[in-house]
DNA sequence: TAAGGCTTGGTAACCGATTACTAGGAGGTG
DNA sequence: CACCTCCTAGTAATCGGTTACCAAGCCTTA
């Protein structure tokens, strides 16, 4: 209708209500003693002209609260979306704006998004999604956490293993060597005794911590422990059913099946091993059991007996500790616990009673 | 180590580097001749105070590109996230910033929203999901929409229903009836005539599309309609498991179930469906033939034919739309193709050639 | 009635960057 | 040598709020 937007600032504001800019000011912020008369010129004038405040201007005068920033690999897997929606969710509780940003795992993304969250001064910059931990990523890590700290801002960490001493960054992880001892522990105490883990990913952080349960759960029972059912695989589905495809065909017929159950490190590594299990005939607890972590999506869907992971709060428990004001310097690690959904993907075996 | 994190200002840096502020701004923009000492002297001085621009102040003198803000119920839905992974893809890929804000579909949290975003000066607010379609949300949204026009924001529509002339707001949505014709037609072309839509939910937009698209789908077949066979039915698992329990146990016995095949108004709701057909006792696609819609997770592990929808290039659409200077008022509503994926949840009935 | 307190509102100096305008210096030419 | 041009760098105004400081008005009280 009319032509180019025109903005309306303050100074437009008072003198429609035909007071000062700092009568406006303070009437909108409510704490400072305004007649109710020239408050309700005010606000009236506010109303008329649809007058907005300029949050940049504002943020520039007054330490307004700073943005929480999210930094994920993508929105669109579960696993990372529900930890993103702890985020927004407490970020929001707490009165602050949510940026998001995806790096698709590319650390030249990642160090261009932390550059740009001190310029927009975010007080919180949240780190989601485990990574491979080498040297590069370590030092990456630190650089950032001192520069973020540097410019007030605060680096967390999400699932990611802690840096160590001496960097300012807090850490919100999840047991996933309890989680990974609980399952394996539930297949062996159903008679199993050969577990095929699918999913090694040396170096990766979360593949390590589970892997890590998995071996000490095999150890404390007193069982075989056995490096030839490591396997190694991606985390997505089709990885899962390739890898699972690969050792079911390595033995042809059942006899040189050398295992009875199957640990897939994810539940989307866990649903592409179940394909891959039915299309070679063999049935679902039945052949053999399998259990998956996460508790995404597909494990409902598929009666997937897994580990269930509480990823909303370890988002909110992130931004807890992030807008806390606590040193990070000082502050231990968070360490979420996790717990077992059964559903029907696990018979026991063996000598039963 | 020091203690509080003192803010360094462009002035330090002049002040550092021996020049004044003008130069140490040009140089960091790159846009000015700058003598190469000179230049060399200011780039050192940003390194060693560590130098960090002000994205607000910045934004304050000139018109610094604005952001994208992304409306939506809820990031931990698998509809949703794709959208919102789209649309983050594109405002990176445009040079701006994503702002995401969820509002659990309350009204109120969206006006709060929407009131935050003209405070930030955002350039684009995209409002994704399907809502019910009453006048009051009409109201709501041409009233979004002119208020953020007057602050020179734009506001797009991602999945929702057009808001019609004269309402500055873009609009791009899936051919829900076009999909939901065609899945009705591949199911009658299989043989089935009697076919349970499962998710009925008068006034809300996606679904209605969706009942006309089976509807026509139907007529032009030369089915009979049976207002009989439309459920209604929430968008969750558990009302798709519900809903059909309810409906499989209304006659009991298989004499008069009176459908033999069902279309389920999402992948979720099937999933739901699927396990109440289980548990009574039926197999998939033997007894029933069943198709889903929206091809999210579940679909691909239970091996659901559902239609195939363009999620991120719905969210990437939007954005490049909002983004491209057009005139909203005159811009027609873009409408996304989508596919089949068959899978194996169909089985063709009758007569067999 | 004058002095002092309390309330309310205005003026102007910030916040931190950008940039129009201006000025000084180097180099070229008549 | 004087003058002009070109190049580079500095000064100060500006963006739109907030708020410290100040002043005017009103009411109370001696």
């Amino acid at each position: 209708m009319s032509g180019p937007a025109k903005r309306v600032t303050i100074r437009d504001v008072a003198k429609h209500a035909g007071v000062s800019v700092a009568t406006v000011s303070r009437t909108l912020a409510g704490d400072y003693p305004v007649q109710p008369a020239t408050r309700h010129k005010v606000l009236q004038a506010v109303g008329e002209l649809d007058y907005v405040r300029n949050a940049h201007a504002r943020a520039l005068s007054v330490a307004a609260p700073g943005a929480v920033a999210i930094v994920i690999n993508s929105v669109a897997t579960a696993y990372y979306s529900y930890i993103a929606q702890g985020v927004e969710e407490q970020a929001t509780a707490e009165g602050r704006l949510c940026l998001i940003c995806t790096t698709g795992g590319d650390p030249r993304r990642e160090l261009a998004v932390v550059q740009m969250m001190r310029e927009q001064r975010a007080e919180a910059v949240i780190l989601v999604g485990s990574v491979i931990q080498d040297d590069d990523y370590k030092r990456r890590m630190t650089r950032y956490a001192h520069s973020l700290a540097a410019s007030g801002s605060c680096l967390a960490l999400c699932g990611r293993p802690p840096l160590g001493d001496g960097v300012p960054a807090f850490t919100v992880g999840f047991d996933n060597t309890g989680g990974a001892h609980a399952i394996t522990t539930h297949l062996l105490s159903a008679g199993h005794r050969r577990i095929l883990y699918l999913g090694l990913r040396p170096g990766q952080s979360t593949s390590d911590s589970r892997v890590a349960g998995y071996r000490t759960a095999l150890a404390d029972f007193g069982a075989v422990y056995d490096p030839e059912l490591e396997v190694g695989c991606g985390y997505d589905r089709s990885s899962g059913y390739a890898a699972m495809k690969h050792r079911l065909a390595a033995g042809a017929g059942d006899f040189t099946r050398d295992f009875t159950a199957v640990f897939a490190a994810t539940d989307v590594i866990a649903a592409g091993a179940f394909q891959a299990i039915r299309e070679h005939g063999l049935r679902i607890p039945d052949d053999i059991s399998i259990v998956g972590y996460d508790d995404t999506p597909p494990a409902e869907d598929i009666g997937l007996t897994t580990v269930h992971l509480p990823h909303a709060e370890l988002g909110r428990a992130a931004v807890r500790l992030a807008l806390s004001g606590k040193n990070p310097l000082v502050e231990a690690p968070i360490t979420l616990g996790t717990h077992i959904v059964v559903r029907n993907s696990v018979k026991r075996v063996g000598s039963v009673r």
